[in-house]
DNA sequence: CTGGACGCTGCAAACGTTTGCATCCGGTGT
DNA sequence: ACACCGGATGCAAACGTTTGCAGCGTCCAG
């Protein structure tokens, strides 16, 4: 339709005045005669006049842009994050620019490169995997970043946003043990940051209640359904009463295939999860877990990196983990 | 650390040569003797060098970005369809700008402003639900646009993406009526073109099976578990067999409730999804429904609007729609 | 009548690229 | 000796803004 692109000299040859005034009566600077200012905003909206935030970006050297790189936007736990991170950005006047790594470190590195390139303001990385691959690269950057769960990495201009999921781990399985339960298995995740923090979490419980540990119930998983759905009959012929699951969908997975193979929970078998997703309330029964706040988390994130962005001093912040008793555990069988 | 940023000049001067001539290093032009081109290609990377995309977008009047508005990542249809999309511009070297509605039309128009303003190459609306109010808008738009998963809209650079969602609802519908059920209610979802879809699907499918239609067992909804949960004793009470919902979320809703009730599933109600979340396999009993294939939708999408920027003719494209039996629904119970 | 002050506007440079065209150089064909 | 050619490089404009500084009236005080 629009026969060729209306920029500011467009409007300021058909105002008659010069593309510096327009320019600033369009942001509505005091300078300009409140007359020509109208003047050029109503000859703006007529015309269709569009800013262009790429040339602004070009002069004041910032783009109003946050990058993001998650692991997949598929993972409901990812998606609770950078739903929090949007809103927050979002009013501030920030907008996101969105990558997937798909859990690749070698992927991760591109998008950075590649964000870096778009010059982001300012990045946030969700539960990278990147791991050691990420330390030469970070202080090469010359915006700030901030790790959302994940504390393997340090920077002066690296901040990090997580939850205490160590604390949160020892929550649930201390919740097991007041419950009775000796024999409690541990389905894990996928290799990072939080399978790690959660594992020590599960084991300090177990230690600080001075119960050994079977190393054959230490399961390993990727923190998916099917994981947990292998793991039940492993973890009942091993004879355990209970067992933390690495994530919500894991233990999801166990529940699905409890129910299928006639196992009652919490009866013969508790199980809880941590994250606190959603579908938790949807089970039967509901998942015993421990909330991870993803949300907030996000909401924390853009909020430090704005304020670092702002000149200000960026704290760290951890979120504590809180329990969330449901019906997937009960007491542990009389032996 | 980097005391000043490190332009194309300052390879320039560093090398001895023009910034065109850097320039053109850079990008492997032929033009540039070999032997300069690997100079000034280790000299920038030996000093960090970073091209600027905005700088380049500005020259090229394109930015390889694509405006995504949805109306929230958290919702996992959306989530699914989004890593679709991203998966495919990715791979074409597109990056996505990720902006949320929540579902509010005003926003979603705002969205859609600030993305023009970014200078987007490319537009995807996901289930946009500014109705009429975007009809204005779309003409005035200088960028191709995608809606996926909704129809409501014409236009000159506007292309379409969807399931045919109500064939979909219609599958169900029928599997149901061929199960022997003759007494089936229906939990809509939020106003917007994929719940009207549906709904009438729904309606035609009892239409083709002669079976008259009672208006209280058509119930309203926002497409949550909670209006599944809610819409269980209703469905009930009014003596239905079976019942489709909108969408998987409901129909989860409801079998928790039904579960938490002691109905049994199928035996007493079948129950009927739509869109085959990934969470559906993991209900007791497991979901049946209608698989919309939303990162599929998602690829579709990308590359539709993809071979539009490269000046082919963009077709529409439709999925079609696949009934999933799983174990929700089974024979009507004898009258 | 003069000297400022003030209110409004314009000039021009800058941000970091890309690219059409000109330039320069050594070599080649006649 | 001349014109010409081709390869390598440089010049300068352009993309669409912002902004420090200068310019220009007008009005008022002295």
């Amino acid at each position: 339709m629009a026969a060729m692109r209306v920029s500011i000299k467009t409007l300021a040859e058909k105002a008659q005045v010069s593309p510096s005034t327009v320019s600033r009566a369009l942001r509505d600077d005091p300078r300009v005669r409140p007359e020509t200012r109208r003047r050029v905003q109503a000859l703006a909206k007529e015309l269709g006049y569009v800013p262009s935030q790429v040339a602004r970006s070009l002069v004041l050297r910032r783009t109003q842009t946050l990058g993001v790189v998650v692991t997949s936007v598929a993972d409901p736990y990812v998606a609770q994050v950078l739903a929090g991170l949007e809103e927050a950005a979002e009013a501030a006047g920030y907008t996101l620019l969105l990558v997937t790594s798909n859990a690749q470190a070698e992927r991760e590195l591109q998008a950075i490169e590649s964000l870096r390139q778009r010059q982001v303001d300012g990045l946030v990385l969700i539960s990278s995997r990147a791991g050691e691959l990420l330390d030469p690269l970070l202080p090469e950057l010359d915006v700030p970043v901030v790790l959302v769960n994940n504390r393997e990495h340090r920077g002066a201009h690296v901040h990090t946003v997580y939850s205490d999921t160590a604390a949160g781990a020892r929550l649930a399985t201390d919740h097991l043990l007041e419950l009775g339960h000796r024999r409690i298995a541990y389905v894990g995740g996928p290799p990072g940051y939080s399978a790690g923090e959660r594992r020590t979490g599960f084991l300090r419980a177990l230690q600080a209640a001075a119960i050994p540990v079977d190393h054959r119930l230490l399961l390993p998983g990727m923190g998916e359904p099917d994981d947990g759905r292998r793991a039940l009959s492993w973890v009942l012929d091993l004879g355990a009463t209970a067992v933390v699951c690495y994530n919500d969908l894991t233990a999801l997975g166990m529940l699905a295939a409890a129910a299928e193979a006639g196992v009652a929970i919490p009866e013969q078998l508790s199980v809880v999860g941590i994250d606190n997703l959603p579908f938790g309330t949807l089970s039967v029964p509901r998942l015993t877990t421990v909330d991870q706040e993803m949300a907030e988390l996000g909401r924390q994130a853009a909020q430090l990196l704005l304020a670092v962005l702002a000149g200000q001093e960026g704290q760290d912040v951890v979120l504590q983990s809180r329990l969330i008793v449901r019906e997937s555990t009960g007491p542990a069988p009389a032996p």
